[in-house]
DNA sequence: AGCAGCTATTTGCTTACCCGCATAGTAAGG
DNA sequence: CCTTACTATGCGGGTAAGCAAATAGCTGCT
């Protein structure tokens, strides 16, 4: 499967990493501009898959997966109405956090497309 | 994708799409254990880059990487003192959104734990 | 039950990014 | 200057995680 955040860190396994760890892929699953974007999208309103595969643009079993993730993980919560699953923020602290790293990036803008890439090794293709 | 990211108003207004890109990578620069270990642990008071190796428990060459990346990113801001860098967290704004997010974090840590399992019983690949 | 629509999982490939080690570059001080 | 201390970059390797496409699994309607 591929759960899209978050898997088993390389070398610190079972570590008593406190909440960094955790924190960790909190922020790793925020910091894929899909499911920023899909995030975004339920945060204006409850949302079925359906219109959220069409905003984002990409195939439904990734949306599908992404979803999964964001509920997962706590930031939106599904419910059932028929056929379909509506996807919606439960809690107003996700955004805040957003809206709080918005301001921060984009005082940040320029320094940020520069950090684009850390180690500047070979990419291309 | 690679929208150059138009700076609008910080904590209001409606939300293009631009921002997407830039914030996602602001999440990246935190989605990384090490990454936020020497955050913090430059939030508690500035420090030199040799604290900071010592403090993460990793190369140098890897924490200047990953303070030059912090830097970028607009972090922490560096300061030369005579043959040493000192680093130090200047906006505010930082330590609400690491506040924030350990908040929600450890809300659903246990959604987070069950989001880093690899869901077959066995191995992955 | 059987069909149709919606959602989740598997497979295979590719890229991003972590690490340590070795080395090159640069700013201070003698 | 030249040396030394500090910082940054290059290389190679390994793992996580992104995507598309095909497919399996549910759920509700007829």
């Amino acid at each position: 499967m591929n759960t899209p955040v978050l898997a088993g860190s390389p070398a610190t396994a079972e570590v008593p990493c406190t909440h960094l760890d955790t924190t960790a892929r909190f922020f790793r699953a925020l910091a894929d501009p899909t499911r920023l974007k899909l995030l975004e999208f339920i945060q204006r309103g409850e949302r079925t898959s359906a219109e959220c595969v069409e905003h984002a643009g990409i195939s439904q079993p990734r949306v599908s997966v992404h979803l999964s993730c964001l509920v997962d993980c706590g930031y939106v919560s599904a419910r059932r109405d028929g056929k379909k699953l509506r996807y919606s923020v439960g809690d107003p602290r996700v955004a805040d956090l957003v809206m709080l790293a918005r301001s921060l990036a984009a005082d940040n803008a320029a320094a940020l497309d520069c950090c684009t890439r850390i180690p500047g090794e070979g990419e291309q293709r």
